[in-house]
DNA sequence: ACCTGAACACCGTTCAAGT
DNA sequence: ACCTGAACACCGTTCAAGT
């Protein structure tokens, strides 16, 4: 039976949640697919790519956001971290696609990100940057509760501080910092 | 002749800035050094330590800012953001570590933000987020500009846009956006 | 204490050849 | 067009044994 694409994103996903970005190789997924390593080379140029098709994936539920250029940031951003905690190892999955360019639907929530930006009134030449700062803001801190929790749930003692408690609460506050900025910056701006 | 913890490191080191990241093997590194791979276990318990070390190396001349918080944050950033960009992959090194809480240095660098986080006026709970907030910009923004830098002298047509001239004050700009953020969230806090 | 030899269990990628 | 077989050139890590 024919192999697609979407089998092999699909494959590799339910890898990814069992195992973890480490055991989730080229040859362990061929096996998976009782596929000779090649064969995944016919339908991906490399790994990196496979792995952006799989960040698209995780990113799929993220969508579009609506109201306000504040609405829309911190909308963006809850469901961006919900889409990348929904997976093992997620946010760094999504965090290296990103990284490599490989990710569209990064790139889409860029844009989402870089026209609120210019609605709150950030010159147009620094809105993309605006975007950026804020991705990397979700991204790291997203990785960072992830690895954490993933450490926890493996029955290591994390230690457990103000960090692992109300994670939902922490990262509103972070992004409300960037979102004060990008306020602060944009009348400055004006 | 013995070999010593520091020649390993400093040996990783011309490694990354000849051949990159991708290139730091522990074999590799054992055959420069003209010894066999499992020497290298006796002195770092694994790769990660080992990149760790590495990590601590490259961040040296960080050191300490003086000033108001301001002049703390911002001069703290421009140092890091210096040295990563001294060696070949820095920042993508120096992120994999911090995320794997291997680097002191940069545990030493979270410690001075935070400080300053606090000296603006930010809750001592939010300070230590505050602080991640910045780090994970700076770290974010110079792998991207690293990554690019090095595509660009690998002789590959870079998209020549805003982002690839004048870096620094992209970089200023964009933190600036942390510094009023926190600013403002000190206002509101206090 | 410090290192070698040798093994274990893997990797990503390529490509002629088959169907 | 799509996949196999087989190879190439590697990995990180462990550990008995040597000095």
């Amino acid at each position: 039976m024919q192999l697609h694409k979407r089998d092999v994103v699909e494959a590799a996903t339910s890898l990814l949640d069992e195992y973890g970005i480490a055991d989730l190789s080229m040859r362990r997924l061929a096996r998976e697919l009782d596929v000779t390593p090649g064969a995944l080379y016919w339908h991906f140029a490399n790994k990196q790519q496979l792995l952006g098709a799989v960040a698209d994936r995780i990113l799929q539920p993220v969508g579009t956001a609506e109201g306000d250029w504040r609405a829309r940031i911190v909308g963006n951003c809850a469901r961006l971290r919900e889409a990348l905690l929904s997976h093992t190892d997620g946010a760094e999955l999504v965090s290296a696609s990103f990284a490599s360019g490989q990710s569209e639907a990064m790139s889409a929530v860029l844009a989402q990100l870089s026209a609120a930006a210019t609605d709150a009134g950030v010159a147009p030449a620094n809105a993309d940057l605006a975007a950026r700062t804020v991705v990397y803001y979700v991204l790291g801190f997203t990785a960072d509760e992830q690895s954490r929790m993933q450490w926890d749930a493996a029955g290591a003692d994390v230690v457990q501080s103000v960090w692992t408690e109300n994670p939902s609460a922490r990262f509103s506050f972070g992004l409300q910092l960037l979102v004060d900025g990008i306020a602060a910056h944009s009348r400055a701006d004006a």
